[in-house]
DNA sequence: TCGTGACGTTACAGACCGGTAACACCCTAG
DNA sequence: CTAGGGTGTTACCGGTCTGTAACGTCACGA
């Protein structure tokens, strides 16, 4: 029945992993619907029968990336079951892998920089979607016995975003290449602090 | 002879005072050569006169706020003059200041990520100018005796990068919001570590 | 007085954008 | 066989974008 090659997929599906990939390599307001429809294989009226708008294909593929990382998530969990704190590790293993393969940002801090109008009905998704991104690191980092987790998980959180951004402006032999070494040093100390 | 007026400048520092304003509140390609002639005051035919083309704007733009911020060091020097630690704690101070006044990122890193066409013009501006600004940090913490002062330069450079970015996607009431504390807390963690 | 250069105005070129209308096609379910 | 839904094709609308051409205006300095 299936016959694994994209090509056979959904349009929509075509479509929206096309468009998510191209948001996240040139920008949302730097590539176009006749750009992602030419690249997904298909055209303009299938795209409009399966999204509303543009921002409407905009929010679908922010939540499509949000869910992607939410699987990343259950890998942790099943790769170290009940290890909080190796879970926390990877995490960090996994955010520098990032920084040295992508070259590109978080889609969602992206979108938030390139869709500035305050009023945009992404931002809003975005802003959703991020929230949700820092309560599971905040869970992570209580349940690994880190006293203030929250500042903790907050810590990260910047740090990892000032490095996908360091990693666009220059590149990834610039500060973002200490991200270990900070991340890890930054656990440390946290449990050095920790009161259970 | 002068009058004091803004009106009164020449058309060029209008209009790059004005294209960097629009720039940072509604991003580059947010906004057209029209509407930044417009609201200096001025027309089309002037800016293209005066300026090659709107990337080489834009360059121009990227250079003139990275010498206000240039600007801002100076008073870091008379206000606390050879008190380099003093001066860092002003760094801190100000850069929260910025995140809670402004609401959008750094300039910079905001056109990094708004210009991903890797061989755009303005990119070697960009991480010509951060590299300097990066300098500048590490500078500031070696002198104000911290030990290892690039990896504390990296991590407060990262930290307010994230910061920057994060209150466009979630707002002052984010992470950010904790900026203050983080890196003041690696600035005492820091200086503990120190070997002078 | 004259002319020179900076500036303003209008119009336009050529491209791209998001979005829609109308119609043809094909596969499948009934 | 047939009807219908999902899809593809072409053409188009109105708007916006960067950038240029041609011409008019005005102030200032020799």
């Amino acid at each position: 029945m299936e016959d694994g090659t994209v090509e056979r997929a959904r349009p929509r599906d075509r479509i929206l992993e096309t468009a998510q990939d191209m948001f996240h390599k040139h920008g949302i307001k730097g590539v176009g619907i006749d750009a992602i429809t030419e690249a997904a294989g298909t055209n303009k009226m299938t795209l409009y029968r399966h999204f509303d708008s543009k921002d409407d294909l905009i929010i679908q593929c922010l939540r499509a990336t949000a869910c992607k990382a939410g699987a990343m998530w259950e890998k942790f969990e099943t790769e170290h079951p009940g290890d909080k704190l190796a879970q926390l590790h990877a995490w960090v293993r996994v955010a520098a892998d990032m920084l040295r393969a992508d070259g590109r940002g978080c889609d969602m801090a992206n979108a938030a920089v390139e869709l500035s109008e305050t009023d945009h009905p992404a931002r809003r998704v975005i802003k959703e979607l991020k929230e949700a991104q820092r309560d599971r690191l905040v869970t992570l980092c209580r349940d690994a016995g880190i006293g203030q987790a929250e500042l903790l998980a907050d810590t990260l959180s910047l740090l990892l975003e000032g490095a996908r951004v360091s990693v666009q402006s220059v590149g990834t032999e610039g500060p973002s290449a200490q991200f270990v070494r900070m991340a890890e040093g930054l656990i440390v100390s946290f449990r050095g602090t920790a009161a259970g």
